[in-house]
DNA sequence: TCCTCTAACACTTTTGAATCGC
DNA sequence: AGCGATTCAAAAGTGTTAGAGG
């Protein structure tokens, strides 16, 4: 598998960290599969689109678990969260920051729609996201996770024992994100540079390289009556809706990248909901529960597994988030955070320690992420 | 004027029902 | 009758582009 011999392509940098793709807790671990094609988009500045109806991604998100328990039940989600708290904007050829973000969207998570199973059947191949999809529909009803254009995501993969979507509310969790699948949401290619490499990469978009059909398909347009309208509601969404959840919004780790503190993501914390939790439309989950009861105090650990990030955005202080070793490949090295301290101290012990302490960490958290639950009661 | 978003387009790939053979 | 392999039509998904709208 690539992950393994893209592994070793880190195992020079310092503190002799792990898989440069994978995570492992424990005995458990997770490695991100296309890695290098994740890597490929990343040196760009990955580019994801969303429609109204909905955009798969591409790459679409593909990982590998290994270490769980063989007949436990799992449930594996995934979620995006911002990278930080700016908008931007296309210009000249790069992307620039253009302001605050938009207050978060309406935070849903997606369900693997394998989700339960058992050990075993999560480890017997490589989990694939590819049909979950991303809109900028705020009024969404599909279960598409929700997103800002222009705006800059990652997505982060939940793994928790649960023998049913109903007890995950309960149990504990542990969460994993990969720095080189943060990518920029835009509702149009803007980098052609990442137009090209989804054309050589994507078999989907063979029809627009091979046919040369837009002239035609111009002088055609207003002649041809218009083709029948596809179901929104397609197979696909039909089949994956059941397994979206809803919650509420996550933190927003922005703080962290503005100060450039990012080797960790702060655990979900309930506070600062009044004006995500505006921003919630409830009627469009069956899982959402009154306000008052979306207490959000799931706290929980998420690792970052650092990657070659030689893509710099204009603000060059996004990207301090991950560290550069000094000859501009990634440091590989595993972000683990700590127990849910109260936001301000979760902040001063990132700048406190540094982004390498967390490493020390790895082996303790085994026990560590047993303890918190991930969605406390307010996902349903 | 600039920027963002949407819908239409042609083509390829995927999906799933139907059919066939063992 | 049951199962696996094959076929094929329909649906899904893709990036590009013009035009609308803010």
């Amino acid at each position: 598998m690539q992950h393994t011999s893209d592994s070793k392509s880190h195992l020079s940098m310092p503190p002799s960290p792990p898989a440069a793709d994978s995570y492992q807790q424990g005995s458990i671990r997770m490695t991100l599969e296309n890695a290098d094609l994740w890597k490929s988009f990343h040196n760009i500045g990955t580019e994801m689109i969303i429609t109204k109806h909905g955009r798969r991604m591409f790459p679409h998100c593909s990982i590998s678990v290994s270490g769980l328990q063989p007949f436990v039940n799992y449930v594996i989600m995934m979620d995006m969260v911002p990278a930080d708290s700016f908008k931007y904007k296309w210009k000249k050829e790069q992307w620039e920051v253009a302001g605050k973000a938009e207050p978060q969207p309406p935070c849903r998570t997606y369900m693997h729609p394998d989700s339960p199973a058992t050990g075993s059947h999560w480890m017997k191949q490589p989990l694939s996201f590819l049909r979950m999809k991303l809109t900028n529909n705020t009024l969404d009803q599909y279960g598409h996770i929700i997103l800002h254009s222009m705006q800059r995501y990652y997505p982060r993969f939940h793994v928790t024992q649960a023998d049913s979507p109903y007890t995950i509310c309960w149990a504990p969790f542990q969460t994993v994100s990969f720095p080189e699948t943060t990518f920029t949401a835009a509702t149009a290619y803007q980098n052609p540079r990442i137009t090209k490499l989804k054309i050589d990469h994507n078999p989907f978009a063979k029809g627009f390289r091979e046919g040369g059909t837009h002239s035609h398909s111009k002088s055609c347009r207003s002649k041809r009556s218009p083709p029948p309208k596809r179901a929104v509601l397609d197979r696909n969404t039909l089949c994956n809706s059941p397994s979206i959840l809803q919650r509420m919004p996550l933190t927003s780790p922005s703080a962290e990248a503005e100060r450039g503190q990012v080797s960790t993501q702060q655990p979900l914390k309930a506070v600062d909901l009044s004006a995500s939790a505006a921003e919630q439309d409830p009627p469009e989950s069956l899982h959402t529960e009154p306000l008052e009861l979306q207490e959000y105090d799931y706290s929980c650990e998420e690792q970052m597994v650092p990657a070659s990030v030689p893509y710099q955005p204009y603000r060059s202080v996004e990207y301090t988030r991950y560290p550069l070793s000094s000859n501009g490949v990634d440091a590989a090295h595993t972000h683990v955070h700590p127990p849910p301290p109260p936001l301000a101290t979760a902040e001063h012990t990132a700048q406190q320690h540094g982004y390498y302490r967390h490493a020390h960490h790895r082996g303790g958290h085994a026990a560590d992420w047993s303890q918190y639950p991930l969605f406390s009661y307010s996902c349903w």
